[in-house]
DNA sequence: TCTGGGGTCCTAGGACCC
DNA sequence: TCTGGGGTCCTAGGACCC
């Protein structure tokens, strides 16, 4: 048997640990931009407010029912998390932290199950008063389901155990076949068109069937919900395969210093990410969109093959530059910009002795000196962010406050080197 | 007027190479 | 003039998840 915990309405219950005055009260919280509605307390959900719509949409309502409304903190959320998970890993000595909100347990071996995960259910929400479901099966994708049927009954009481045939049969009878793991709404939509509306049905598919209209992901979907586990918990935290940092303007965007701009810190945030995982990259994709309401949504990418693996900013945001200047078509009103590092290998000294723009361990060393104080100062200052001059104007650092979006801000101070620690090389 | 961001996995076609 | 197929890389897009 293992377990799903998944907390229940994460982000508002984060911001409720906070605002315990906000208890009964609805709260909402918001996206990055403030753009859309991504966490909802129960009394939100029960006033009609819909997961992910956009703010402008349900203002009127939010207004007129004194909702509380918060713009997304993660670093409050990832703090929150790291706790939940903390206390749940004193429960298994084999925890999946599948996502920030959520966490498998693998139960195999343990007596009186059901008690088990009631003392998880009651010890979290003591400790750090988070409302968790618990759900209990034999496979992932059942203790999903449970954990689904958890929220929408009160009269679990945070928890579920599905044990035999009979009692999986007549839960799943009750889980729509949308709401399953893996299931999503074009598959659901296509589903139904065949009379598969709920799990069961489709726990109960022809196998042959299936796997002549659907990919193998079905078949997967389909025995989990029949009881053979194909996916195991995995506690060993797998290597990161993709970096991306991207952002909506908010606004057009046509300039191209303006995207250059943006590039830049999207670079500068994903590096850091590199570095704090000790990573090298070696590819890089770059990429602007246009509104993706509009029409014709105009998107472009530039894929480019870094000739050595690095972790060098500046290095990175030239070519980053000279991708963005490729793919730029002027004329064009542009809604969002991202970037994406791939194809990582560990972070060693070895990789600069194979160029010779790097044969200067000197060099190097100043380099990496260097980006260590930079990403000191950001995580000393929270909100503010150090980058590389954008537009490679500049061979200066520079510091400018990340607001809403990397393109708000253009207003720039120079790094008083006192803050820095560091006095940066003339020639960097 | 305003519509998130960070991930994984898969597919498909064209360019290019052998 | 006609004729091939396999492999990789790149671009684009879409499904799904949180």
């Amino acid at each position: 048997m293992l377990a799903l915990v998944d907390c229940n309405n994460f982000f508002a219950s984060c911001e409720r640990v906070f605002r315990p005055d906000l208890e009964g009260k609805p709260i909402v919280v918001l996206s990055n931009n403030d753009g859309c509605i991504v966490s909802r307390s129960n009394e939100a959900k029960a006033l009609g407010i819909p997961m992910g719509v956009p703010y402008f949409k349900v203002k009127d309502k939010i207004e007129i029912n004194r909702v509380h409304v918060f713009s997304s903190n993660f670093l409050l959320y990832g703090d929150m998390s790291n706790r939940v998970m903390s206390i749940i890993e004193q429960f298994s000595p084999n925890v999946e932290v599948y996502s920030i909100d959520e966490a498998f347990l693998d139960l195999t071996g343990m007596k009186n199950i059901l008690e088990y995960g009631r003392e998880i259910h009651r010890t979290i929400k003591q400790w750090v008063t988070i409302p968790v479901s618990v759900g209990i099966a034999p496979t992932k994708t059942l203790a999903k389901a449970a954990n689904y049927l958890v929220k929408k009954n009160a009269g679990h009481r945070g928890v579920l155990m599905l044990e035999d045939e009979r009692q999986i049969a007549s839960a799943l009878a009750e889980v729509p076949v949308g709401e399953l793991w893996g299931i999503g709404r074009r598959l659901a939509v296509s589903l139904s068109g065949y009379g598969i509306r709920t799990a069961y049905d489709l726990q109960n598919i022809d196998m042959q069937w299936a796997r002549q209209q659907y990919s193998v992901m079905m078949l997967r979907v389909v025995e989990e919900l029949r009881g053979t586990p194909c996916l195991a918990v995995e506690s060993e935290s797998q290597q990161r395969k993709s970096i991306i940092s991207s952002r909506s303007f908010g606004r057009k965007v046509t300039a191209l210093a303006e995207l250059s701009e943006s590039v830049a810190t999207h670079i500068t945030r994903a590096v850091e990410k590199l570095r704090e995982d000790g990573l090298c990259t070696s590819a890089l994709v770059v990429y602007i969109k246009a509104n993706r309401f509009t029409a014709e949504p105009v998107s472009h990418s530039k894929y480019i093959h870094l000739p050595y693996p690095t972790d060098d900013t500046s290095v990175l945001i030239s070519y980053a530059h000279a991708a963005l200047a490729e793919i730029f078509q002027d004329g064009l009103r542009y809604g969002k910009c991202g970037i994406c590092l791939l194809n990582f290998s560990q972070s060693s000294q070895f990789q600069y002795s194979l160029f010779p723009a790097y044969q200067s361990e000197d060099v190097m060393q100043e380099r990496r000196t260097l980006m260590k104080a930079i990403d000191s100062v950001n995580g000393k200052w929270g909100k503010r962010t150090v980058y590389f001059a954008a537009c490679g104007i500049q061979q200066k650092w520079h510091m400018k406050s990340e607001s809403r979006s990397p393109c708000y801000t253009t207003e720039w101070d120079d790094i008083p080197e006192a803050k820095l620690g560091i006095t940066p090389a003339k020639d960097f």
